[in-house]
DNA sequence: GGAACTCGCCAC
DNA sequence: AAACGTGGCGAGTTCC
């Protein structure tokens, strides 16, 4: 009797639409290179046993043994912690869900051993081997992949994906990335085209919350949003993007602030995140540390601007912080508060594309499951439409591949005018056209790589605006 | 011998 | 007062 939601219609054609896309997407699958992928696994075996010996020449792995007194498994995290913090006493900041010190990547790093470098080597080429090539080879028949994308598993209403997940392959980290996107192909005289939308989650969070300073900068190309929290942060008078520290610095903001916050974490997470960032320790700083500005190092800069250590950035964060929420986007913090309220008073919330989320959610989750969803609802609504085209204009290329804000497109080249243009149709018109709460503007990054190769290659080019 | 759990790690 | 969200999956382990 609660269950009264106007856009529950509209919600339901979306998911019956999509599935048919989606089906469609699965279908056309990805080519898969058997050969490559069958020596590649064979490689990174004889690798992984090499490295495996050497390990256990070594005096730390002896120690282990010996204390043990039994056999060991190498790939055993539960017996390698209880070495290292039962036995030996080490200690590590990093505690596990259930409360166990941690052994993941940071954590091993942190206690300065160098065997456990080789360890975590073994443990990347194992991750590599047996989620992805395994996988592909697999789940390959006649040499095509022809991943499950799923709509109706996913609290948020956002999609997931399996047998192989195609959307959590390996981007990164350049050599994990070359080793399994190597894998995949377009097919025979084809490309990728590569379809990313441009901040979407910050579009549409703005979409529910109007906030007049976001939208400022949403609909003013000129201004830069993390350029300018960069500045506030390090204390700079402008960020210049063509010097590489200053782009890693708008970066650190971008990825160690701005994000972290929109998603409700808050000044203390950020300032160690962002100390990672300009690799800067967590103590008193001295004179030459952390990544160099033009003409001295960060560490240098940062002190004469009066903020010395760790602690004293840390408080200078929560300023920028409250300045963040209180006087740069208010409409935003008051739209979090609100919305809380209407949670706890009715039990679900409904998002801008129809579909309710209720149950148990905390704070976090009611403003970032709205905008999750709504999202990727935003590229379900694009994909459908251009797969429709492509379906009725019996074109011969398919979208193959869909994660979130992106999709990949096996493009027949002499498509790509005609496709290029009928997707800009969309997104920048048609898009808002169809759902009139979007109220800023909607546009994609387009990456193509060359004919016949992989999607491990470089990008031939970036669809420039011009060529629209 | 399989289900269910933990941990770590890949993506957005 | 609390302290960023969503998934899938492989290996090791424990439970029944």
């Amino acid at each position: 009797m609660y269950d009264i939601n106007p856009h529950r219609e509209n919600a339901y054609k979306l998911l019956h639409d999509g599935i048919l896309a989606l089906t469609r997407v699965e279908q056309a699958g990805i080519r898969i290179d058997l050969e490559y992928t069958r020596n590649m696994k064979l490689r990174l075996t004889r690798m992984i046993d090499r490295l495996e010996k050497e390990f256990k020449n070594t005096k730390f792995y002896r120690r282990w043994e010996h204390t043990t007194g039994k056999k060991i498994n190498i790939g055993s995290n539960p017996q390698l912690a209880h070495y290292l913090y039962d036995v030996i006493g080490l200690k590590t900041e990093r505690i596990t869900e259930t409360g166990q010190y941690s052994t993941d990547e940071e954590s091993l790093i942190s206690l300065n051993i160098p065997e456990l470098n080789s360890l975590l080597r073994i443990r990347k080429l194992k991750k590599v081997r047996d989620t992805y090539l395994d996988a592909f080879e697999r789940e390959q028949v006649d040499e095509y992949i022809h991943p499950f994308f799923n709509l109706h598993l996913v609290t948020t209403y956002r999609s997931s994906s399996d047998s192989p997940n195609f959307q959590n392959i390996p981007k990164r980290d350049e050599e994990a990335m070359q080793i399994c996107r190597r894998a995949l192909y377009p097919r025979p005289g084809h490309q990728f085209l590569e379809v990313d939308f441009k901040g979407i989650e910050v579009g549409i969070s703005t979409c529910y919350h109007k906030d007049p300073t976001m939208l400022r900068y949403l609909r003013n190309p000129a201004s830069d949003m993390h350029a300018d929290m960069a500045r506030q942060i390090f204390v700079i008078d402008k960020i210049d993007k063509s010097l590489t520290s200053h782009y890693t610095l708008r970066q650190a903001a971008k990825n160690g602030f701005v994000f972290p916050e929109f998603y409700g974490d808050y000044y203390k997470n950020c300032a160690m995140n962002l100390c990672g960032w300009v690799k800067l320790p967590q103590e008193r700083w001295r004179k030459g540390q952390g990544i160099e500005l033009p003409g001295r190092a960060i560490s240098d800069h940062l002190i004469e601007k009066g903020i010395e250590s760790y602690s004293s950035f840390e408080e200078h964060l929560k300023k920028i912080e409250n300045d963040f929420w209180e006087k740069r986007f208010p409409e935003y913090a008051k739209w979090k508060e609100r919305w809380w309220k209407i949670y706890r008073r009715y039990g679900y919330i409904d998002l801008l594309t129809g579909f309710r989320c209720s149950g148990i959610m905390s704070k976090n989750d009611v403003t970032n499951y709205p905008v999750q969803g709504a999202a990727f609802h935003c590229l379900l609504w694009t994909l459908i439409q251009v797969d429709k085209v492509m379906k009725e204009e019996g074109l011969d290329s398919r979208i193959v591949n869909q994660i979130h804000d992106s999709m990949l497109i096996d493009l027949n080249p002499t498509e790509l005018n005609h496709i290029i243009r009928v997707i800009n149709g969309i997104v920048r018109e048609d898009l808002p056209t169809h759902w009139k709460w979007i109220i800023v503007p909607m546009q994609v990054d387009m990456e193509i790589s060359p004919v016949d190769e992989s999607w491990a290659e470089k990008k031939e080019m970036k669809v420039k605006e011009e060529f629209v």
